[in-house]
DNA sequence: TGCCTATGCGTCGCCAAGCAATATATCGCC
DNA sequence: GGCGATATATTGCTTGGCGACGCATAGGCA
């Protein structure tokens, strides 16, 4: 991880790389890369995080795999599977209500900072 | 925890805390209970969880604490250090960047759901 | 009187997750 | 030839959550 706190950010990794998915097919380093812009370079999954991810994923049948060895390097392609497209609205609902409840419990903390003037 | 995805608590716990505690001192099952009142029921710290974070904290300076053996009821009151308010602020901080850069990761999946209709 | 539940604090040990380190191989560039 | 980026995988360490205990008191109820 990078500029974030990665205690925060265990437990939504697996949401991540779903989402990066639901955009189409992907392979491992090209997720990471993805990954890595849409969160503003803030998310950066080692590969000691993502494989394992990744097959996790595919043991739990949420992703499909194909190897592609046309070219010199060897690449492994992702696809979501029906229910790892259920899945992911599941996490994103989850999540959703995560965030509602901790601005519930930060309740005036949640509010954006008051300007320092 | 309750009835939300246990793996995202991971690494907000003692957010939670420590926000409840900006509140004033209390003591351990207290603050168990007002996180639960909070969180709609849906955040419910276990004693083999609250009370590793609170002595953590201690360890750390965030909290300062006394005994209180005056009734039966032996309680241990905790209170936010100088330190501990400041280091809320931080946590806050990352919390609000951490929603954030979910929100870009999400894209179009962080919108609220279409209604069915 | 005894029993049960809620209150109140604490610790030990298991399990899962993140990830640094390591291994292996190809490609393009200088 | 050497180096960095690309590409996948595994091993082992560390940390955190928490179930399962243990101990003690208070209050209600039979």
């Amino acid at each position: 991880m990078d500029g974030l706190n990665p205690e925060l950010m265990r437990g939504s990794l697996e949401l991540m790389v779903l989402s990066v998915l639901s955009d189409g097919s992907k392979y491992g380093y090209l997720i990471q890369q993805r990954l890595k812009e849409a969160s503003d370079e803030l998310v950066d999954l080692k590969a000691g995080t993502l494989y394992p991810i990744l097959h996790k994923l595919e043991t739990k049948k949420m992703v499909r795999c194909r190897w592609d060895d046309s070219t010199g390097r060897r690449r492994k392609w992702y696809e979501l599977t029906a229910a790892g497209k259920k899945q992911l609205k599941v996490r994103v609902d989850e999540w959703q209500a995560y965030v509602e409840c901790l601005r519930r419990v930060l309740g005036p903390l949640a509010d954006p900072s008051p300007l320092p003037a």
